[in-house]
DNA sequence: ATGCATGAGTT
DNA sequence: ACTCATGCATA
């Protein structure tokens, strides 16, 4: 059956789950779908959030946290600087803590200072429990790694950035006294249930890109269309669109610097 | 270093 | 059902 070109107002989400099909572009149309519903909170405010072993909560987290959003434009006019010192007076802090250059460069020298140091990532996650800093608890060496490589949100870099050059400081102070605690924790683990990662092969990854470069944010019907398509469990499609969108916003992309 | 996952809090 | 912060598992 063909498609009367009269038609395609209202196409079926299906008709265009081939975004990399061999047809060359017959079926492509990265045009709108237009769901029953459509809000677009593409940029919501940010309001952090923590859980479990998570020792940071946007409103909580040592050294306020700004009351913006992850990823938001540069604020390089003159309208902008206006609402900026208007914003500084108001009580909101101007913004050399939330310059993406500014926190750049503290990674930086975070990650250089910490080599040179000779501590690892994880080291460090592990010692900022025993920095005993309000409602700081430890980090995964993940979120170390993510923090030096900038590749968490804008937000999530503010918050952290406080917390990490307290660590820094300190851990300059005792390696400068030579200090050694005679401390010996060791409460190692007892076997608990192994989290599994599935993985994805490429040729199905390629097709989720396709599909997210036409739709980043696809109705539920349409993740389980592509899902069985790509022979996917359906909340594993669904997370990946999830995590897909996450790096979109990440710093190293935002178009802030 | 990075992929897939969880969970709290929102929308 | 989503966003956001974060982490386990793995390349």
């Amino acid at each position: 059956m063909g498609r009367p070109i009269s038609a395609m107002s209202h196409m079926d989400g299906l008709e265009m789950l081939d975004p990399i099909s061999t047809s060359s572009m017959t079926t492509l149309t990265p045009m709108s779908e237009t769901p029953s519903h459509m809000h677009s909170y593409g940029m919501n405010h940010v309001m952090n959030h923590h859980h479990h072993g998570g020792p940071l909560s946007g409103h909580s987290a040592p050294g306020h946290h700004p009351g913006h959003h992850g990823g938001h434009p540069g604020a390089h006019h003159p309208a902008m600087a206006a609402a900026a010192a208007a914003a500084a007076v108001a009580g909101l802090h101007p913004d050399a803590d939330t310059d993406p250059r500014e926190l750049e460069a503290f990674a930086e020298r975070f990650k250089q200072r910490r080599i040179k140091l000779g501590v690892t990532q994880a080291d460090v996650g592990k010692a900022l429990a025993n920095l005993k800093l309000p409602g700081v608890g430890a980090l995964s060496q993940s979120t170390i790694c993510r923090f030096e490589s900038l590749t968490l949100s804008h937000n999530n870099m503010i918050a952290l950035k406080p917390i990490l050059q307290a660590w820094l400081e300190e851990a300059e102070a005792q390696a400068k006294n030579k200090r050694r605690d005679p401390d010996a924790p060791s409460v190692l683990p007892a076997g608990e249930k192994k989290r599994k990662r599935t993985s994805i092969a490429a040729p199905e990854k390629r097709s989720l890109e396709a599909y997210f470069a036409v739709q980043p944010r696809p109705s539920g019907e349409k993740i389980a269309a592509i899902a069985e398509k790509l022979d996917l469990k359906k909340n594993v499609v669904r997370v990946w669109f999830c995590n897909q969108r996450q790096k979109q916003k990440r710093m190293k992309f935002a178009a802030q610097h």
